[in-house]
Order: C-alpha cells, then sequence, then structure tokens
DNA sequence: AAACAAAACTTGATTCATTCCAAAAGAGTG
DNA sequence: CACTCTTTTGGAATGAATCAAGTTTTGTTT
C-alpha cells in the first residue's frame, strides 16, 4: 500500500516524493538493512536515485520517527521501520544478523540506572550480543565481521 | 604503577613494549576516550609512536580482555580499561559525554531476552541514552553530536 | 652475554561509510 | 498556472579505520 506511506509522511510534515516512498517500501519490507542496501533496494524500483538522495531521506525519516536507526558497535548503520515500541536487538557477533527482541518492561526507558550520574535518562537501548542459529551450526567463525573483536 | 601495567601484559601472554604500557596508562587515566585522544595522550610520553601503533595495540588489548572498546550509536570508538564486570554506560545525546553504570544483576549476560529466536546469548549491553548535567543546564543544543538525532 | 625468530612498530597508501557543495528538479501553495 | 521552498542530483571531500612492506624490538635460546 504505497498510499499508507503517503499518509504517513503527510502525517510528519514531510513532502511525498518518490525517494521517500521507495525507502519506506524497502525497510517494510527488509527490516535491518544498511543504507548500501537500502540504496540497492531503492534503484530496483527507481533506478536513478542518487545515494545522496538515500541517505538524505533516511536521515529525514529519521528525524520523523518514521524510521529508526540502529548501529550494533563495530557494524555500519541500519535502519528498521518498527518504531515507538521501543524494543530491542539480538545481534549474531559472526554474521551480523539482527532480530527484534520485545522489551519486557514496556515503555522507555524500559530500565533504570542504578546510578545515573546526574544524566536525565530518556531510553534504555539494549543489545544482546550472540551466536544466530545458523553460524551455531557452522564451524567456529574465524573472521567475526561485527562487534567486539 | 607501570609494573602493574608490565604484570597485566605478561598474564596475557603480550610483550611489554612502551606503546602498549603508555595506552594501558592513558586509559587508566582517561575512561572512554577515543582512539584520537588515545594518540594524543600516548605522544604526551612517546612522541615517535605512530598512529598505526596505537591502533594496533587498542586492537591487541581488546582481544587479550585487557580493555574493552564502547561504540554508542553515532560515535567513534572509545575504550577503556574496566573490565570484567559487564557494567554499563549513560551516553549523553548533547555532548557525548559517558559515565558508568554498575550492572544490577552482576555477571554477563544480566538480562534475558524474552524471545532469543535461537540465538545463544552471552551478552546483554545496555546504553542508557539522556542528557548530562551540563548539558541540561545550558541552552538546548541545536546540533547533538551523537545519538540518534 | 650474543644471536635468533617471532612479534610489534613505522611509514605511507588505501578503503569505505558518510558528509559537503552548487546546480537542477520537484512538491505544495495561492 | 506561477512562485517559493524543499528535495534531489552529481561530483568531490572528509575522516575513521585498515592494509602492506620493510625495519626495529622483545623474549628466548645458546
Amino acid at each position: 500500500m504505497t498510499s499508507d506511506f503517503e499518509t504517513q509522511l503527510r502525517a510528519v510534515s514531510l513532502r511525498v516524493t518518490r525517494p521517500r516512498l521507495a525507502v519506506l517500501a524497502a525497510l517494510r519490507d527488509h527490516p535491518h538493512v544498511d543504507t548500501d542496501t537500502v540504496i540497492a533496494l531503492v534503484r530496483a524500483d527507481q533506478p536513478t536515485v542518487s545515494h545522496q538522495a538515500v541517505y538524505d531521506v533516511l536521515r529525514a525519516l529519521t528525524d520523523a520517527g518514521l524510521v529508526r536507526r540502529i548501529q550494533p558497535a563495530g557494524a555500519t548503520a541500519r535502519y528498521e521501520s518498527r518504531v515507538g515500541d521501543n524494543h530491542h536487538h539480538v545481534v549474531c557477533r559472526s554474521c551480523g544478523a539482527i532480530a527484534d527482541v520485545d522489551c519486557a518492561v514496556g515503555s522507555a526507558p524500559c530500565l533504570t540506572a542504578s546510578d545515573d550520574h546526574g544524566f536525565s535518562v530518556d531510553e534504555a537501548e539494549v543489545v544482546y550480543w550472540g551466536t544466530c542459529p545458523d553460524c551455531a551450526t557452522d564451524a567456529p567463525p574465524s573472521d567475526p565481521p561485527v562487534g567486539r573483536k
């Protein structure tokens, strides 16, 4: 439903453009993709879209709260369109695969710090590090692409 | 105590070199610094150390478990010498300041995912996002350098 | 104490994600 | 339909991090 994306964009006072619709569609169909993949997916529909446009669109959509930017340590930025529910992620140290994990507590910040050092905390981001089922069955990888090395 | 660092290095079968001692000393005195700052701190003592050496040393020390690499979303890599206690961090969205937060639960993984999707999870990393006391008193910043924008 | 092999460091270049810039195109408004 | 502001294009630049070749240093052995 493309018109659905149009509604979303108008709701946050953003102009409706082909690149933006294509990015939203790409993220709906492929959660947790990096920027390069978004560019490739967008160009499958709109071959003339520049990489700069995708960067700009992702920034605009992130600012508007329509998409969420996630960036596990050691990896490039990834984006997802599931927003507003403060869910978390499991990340595979071996292949970088990401899966969603519902927040056990609910709304942000779902955790409270034992000592916040005077910071006013509005969000607790949780990243579960581990090994995905596929990598667990394979031989132990020799060159982990992401995460602490 | 430089000889203390020497003991640490030998304990993990790493050779004792000037660059490594300087990096360990820098991290002891300045927690949560990025690589450029480490380079500057090291060169205050050892002016001839190359940036590549610092990168190599940080990698070696991280692999050996003597230092921990942390990388909040949107920021460059930072390092700290407090290891082994699975503590977490509060990060200021405005200035990037980082403070330690003790883990309420204890050993890793301190949290368990509600649904781990078959991943075998060995660590739960928590980043508390907020505003530090300094930035809270200042005027609301117009250009946050780190974190979700 | 001298010599050797492996590990670590220096120098210089390169990669890659991301950003900056000026000009052209497109979206929404009256 | 014309106007204004926003967005996109195309190309170049930035900056953190990595790679590669050659030299120095460390820890060990004789």
